[in-house]
RNA sequence: GGGAGCAUAGCUCAGCUGGGAGAGCAUCUGCCUUACAAGCAGAGGGUCACAGGUUCGAGCCCUGUUGUUCCCACCA
């Protein structure tokens, strides 16, 4: 930065070289020293998929703010960076690309889709890494990881086979979510359910000894050529008497019996539900308790299959539903039709419908997993900001069932299983397997089937430290300290890392989970692709500059609540990037390179004590903030400390003194570079490159505005009285502009100021920037002033008078006096009222009771003063 | 069906352990004052959703109501 710089900050020209400086300098790489106290993150990593979105951009921010905080405060700081391999939409992914060159996924065989898979990865994977680094992103690069790199995959494979050897995982046929597009299983998490608009079919199924009908109501006919048998509750009188009876399954003409099962609800429907053990996790259930054969009558891409009968196999399960209605129409089958909405349940990543399918998968058993991991949270050891979602933790957890994690897919981890073709028994191993453990025999297979992405990152607070082995690395930074994420997020990753490091670590994986909101569009819409109302964060960063963008996602950010995000406030954050670039400006063209290193000069002055006391007060203010993570509110202290404080009081005020020259500017330069490198360091963290731009070109210590050392509150700066004695300066400075205003006086046009004042040495102290301050062009103080005919402006500590007779409206100004000392009289008595009450006496705590005592004198002196100028106009 | 969030200025939102309501944007007025017009100085604008309660004192704590958003849940 030069003296003679443009009058706007360009961050375009700034960040990438201030970003290459801090790479180049190694500032982001943590130590590992023993003997410093660790302070850890872990990226939650960004699919390889994926592009930075504004979801992205504000978790980033979030974690780089504490991340820049942690080591500027002198923690051996690590931000762990990496990505996550996303299985599902990184194979769909690469079968779109076979698609357009008319292959599919069998076409090319497993092993050399494995190897598109992991070009696509290498020229794709590390397009989220560059645009993190845009927003400023302080990891440490070195330690980038990977969920399906080699130490990742090694970690899967040993809880792996940990959880099998404690019979935490097993293999069952059971009914799972099949997502018929996807083409594989997915967990109970990744189903989202949507209401909808469907129609309650209410079918007439004849009693096989011709006696009569039974009527049911289902959604979904189609299912029912996997009808297998028909339920009532075995309370309900009206059909107790069919109870062993067989119907007739229309259509297919098949006999199924009639069971009684309390899972049916008497009083909803007919009392009768049809029981299609293949397509219902209900049903699944009652086919279990009643030993029903399960019948598929559907194909893994959700058409019809054989079962469905020669007329409909092979029509899609939609399709087949209507036609099917209508046959049944025809054939006089249907009773009524209800419309009825009802939840369906749709895949999380491409929003197929999921069916519910029979099939053989891995599961880890959950309920012994979720007991400590439960038991943590109560305790403490792990807690959650906001609060509120232990709630939402604590239920899922509470409620949780066995996690499918096996996945027909082929970009994954693969599942470390083998089946023998001989003993068909089953080999789980953390290496190669070669031959069966039990019977010895070559002839084995391994799973074909990957894993749940989820399962991978589920480990990644500790695999990406080094774990299974006990790395340096790990034994320093383990357990990690803040999680930050999304509370979208709570139950597909955060509550997984924490059940699988209680049982693989004995240990929470972090102490602190810090849940963001979404951020949505400036209508307050989720952004989303379908929509298009997506902001580009890059755009933004390259319009406006990363230091604005991240500013604006940390301002008014509330823990746990979503924001908005509008140009508008970009623009006013690209503002205050701005105001603090001009404010440098004007600080470096007033120095000439003797200036020396920040610090205090020895004499003071009052406006030098009030800006240094009130740096010191926001510096304890900022950091309490941060460290109990509210960023919103440091922020917003941050802004209004430079705006107001630094640069509309300070700097005006410094301006005279640097014009007197000599000492008087010796130490206003002083103190100016003093509060502003302070400032930058408390503001670094939310606005890491103007900061460091700046920072350099002021005097400085230390290669980097990065790891120079944050400014620490103390005693010594707390200058409470001064504070107090300026303010009534500025009291009266507003005063006196509030009213030349009003009387839209231009600031050219100066005017003599009379001030007569109980406090005179402190207003004599400020004659001279009350020159400037209040458009004064002489301020004298002095008591017993008598001045005909001047503008009298009253406030608590000084009555002031401008000689301005031909401004003047006699009439106008009794009004407002009258006004003014109606609205003190007020406030005495609203004051009064306070002290003369006993209770307040009694119970308010003493500070206030004071404060109350001292506002009630300010009223009473105010009062006093405005009767005598009222007076004075008569 | 269960749970949670939100409701504060025209708009978007802060308001951290209860002590006379704040910011940004927008509006209005006056200023190109030698860092900044992406700026400076000022002004207007609020029954803090509603109804009770606790308290000396409530935007904040408690109860209920209304509106709104979200999460969870197997009523076919």
């Amino acid at each position: 930065m030069q003296k003679d710089l443009a009058t706007k900050y360009n961050p375009a020209e700034v960040e990438d070289r201030i970003y290459a400086s801090w790479i180049a300098g190694n500032y982001f790489h943590a130590k590992c020293d023993e003997s410093m106290t660790p302070y850890t993150i872990v990226i939650p990593p960004p699919n390889i998929t994926g592009q930075l979105h504004m979801g992205h951009a504000l978790d980033n921010t979030l974690q780089d703010i504490l991340i820049r905080y942690h080591r500027m405060k002198g923690f051996d700081t690590l931000w762990l960076p990496g990505t996550d391999h996303a299985s599902i939409a990184t194979e769909a992914r690469i079968v779109e690309t076979l698609k357009a060159e008319g292959i599919t996924k069998a076409d090319l065989g497993r092993e050399k889709f494995l190897e598109r898979a992991w070009e696509w990865k290498e020229q794709y994977g590390g397009r989220i890494v560059e645009q993190l680094k845009k927003l400023g992103s302080s990891c440490d690069w070195e330690r980038e990881r990977f969920t399906l790199d080699e130490g990742c995959s090694r970690a899967v494979k040993e809880v792996f086979v940990r959880l099998y050897e404690k019979d935490l995982i097993y293999r069952g046929e059971r009914i799972i979510n099949w997502c018929p597009h996807c083409l594989t299983s997915i967990s109970d998490a990744e189903v989202e359910y949507e209401e909808k608009e469907g129609n309650f079919w209410h079918l007439r199924y004849p009693l096989a000894d011709g006696s009569g009908e039974l009527h049911l109501a289902t959604t979904r006919p189609e299912t029912m050529f996997g009808d297998t048998a028909v339920a009532v509750h075995p309370d309900d009188e009206r059909y107790k008497k069919y109870i062993g009876k067989t119907v007739i399954l229309p259509i297919v003409n098949k006999e199924i019996p009639v069971i009684a099962d309390s899972y049916v609800e008497m009083d909803f429907g007919t009392g009768v539900v049809k029981i299609t053990p293949a397509h219902d996790p209900n049903d699944f259930e009652v086919g279990l308790r009643h030993d029903l054969p399960i019948v598929n009558v559907m194909t893994e891409d959700g058409y019809m299959n054989e079962n469905a009968g020669e007329k409909y196999c092979g029509m899609d399960r939609n399709e087949c539903c209507k036609e099917l209605v209508k046959q049944l129409e025809a054939e006089g089958y249907i009773v009524k039709v209800e419309p009825m909405k009802h939840n369906v349940g749709a895949c999380y990543r491409c929003g197929t419908s999921v069916e519910p399918r029979v099939s053989m998968q891995w599961f880890v058993k959950m309920k012994p997993l979720a007991k400590p991991a439960i038991e943590v949270v109560k305790n403490g050891e792990c807690r959650f900001v906001p609060e509120r979602f232990e709630k939402v933790y604590f239920h899922w957890m509470e409620n949780i069932k066995d996690w499918c994690i096996s996945r027909q897919l082929w970009w994954g981890h693969r599942i470390p299983a083998w089946y023998c073709d001989d003993c068909s028994e089953i080999t789980v191993s953390r290496d190669e397997v070669v031959k069966c453990a039990h019977c010895g025999s070559t002839n084995i297979n391994q799973d074909p089937d990957t894993l749940d992405t989820w399962f991978s990152s589920a480990l990644w607070p500790f695999s990406t430290l080094g774990w299974p082995d006990e790395t340096p690395d790990l034994k320093h930074f383990f357990p990690t300290n803040t999680l930050v994420t999304g509370y979208d997020i709570i139950f597909f990753w955060v509550a997984r890392m924490i059940f699988s490091s209680c049982e693989q670590m004995g240990t929470v994986p972090f102490d602190t989970v810090f849940i963001h909101g979404i951020v949505r569009d400036a209508q307050g819409r989720k952004m989303s692709k379908s929509l298009g109302n997506g902001i580009d964060p890059l755009e933004i960063i390259e319009e406006y500059g990363a230091d604005a963008l991240r500013f604006t996602l940390a301002t008014g950010n509330s823990p746990g609540n979503d924001m908005r995000f509008s140009d508008e406030k970009v623009e006013a954050s690209r503002n205050f990037a701005n105001k603090i670039w001009n404010a440098a400006r004007f600080i470096l063209m007033n120095m000439d390179g003797t200036e020396g290193v920040p610090h205090i000069p020895n004499m003071l002055a009052i406006e030098d004590k009030w800006i240094i006391s009130k740096l010191n007060t926001l510096i304890k203010e900022v950091s309490t903030n941060i460290e109990n993570f509210e960023l919103g509110i440091a922020v917003q202290k941050l802004y209004d400390f430079i705006w107001d404080y630094f640069c509309d009081w300070y700097i005006e005020i410094s301006k005279i003194r640097l014009q007197q020259g000599g000492d008087v500017a010796e130490n206003a330069k002083a103190v100016l570079i003093y509060v502003l490198s302070n400032a930058l360091k408390l503001l670094h963290p939310f606005m890491p490159f103007i900061t460091e731009e700046i920072w350099l070109t002021l005097p400085h210590e230390g290669e980097t505005i990065m790891t120079s050392s944050y400014p620490e509150h103390t005693e010594e700066h707390e200058f409470a009285s001064d504070e107090i004695e300026f303010e009534r300066i500025m009291t009266a400075v507003r005063a006196i502009r509030n009213r030349r205003a009003e009387m839209n006086v231009p600031p050219s046009k100066k005017a003599e100021v009379f001030i007569d004042t109980p406090f005179e040495s402190t207003f004599m102290s400020g004659t001279v920037y009350m020159e400037r301050l209040a458009y004064a062009s002489s301020v004298t103080v002095c008591s017993d002033i008598d001045i005909d005919g001047s503008v009298q402006i009253v406030t608590a500590d000084a009555k002031i008078y401008i000689p301005m007779n031909e401004l003047i409206n006699f009439e106008a100004e009794r009004e407002r006096l009258t006004k003014e000392l109606k609205d003190a009289q007020k406030d005495l008595e609203f004051f009064s009222k306070k002290l003369n009450n006993p209770g307040f006496m009694a119970k308010a705590p003493e500070t206030e009771v004071e404060k109350t005592k001292l506002s009630a004198i300010k009223a009473e002196e105010k009062i006093k003063m405005l009767k005598e100028s009222i007076e004075k106009l008569d």
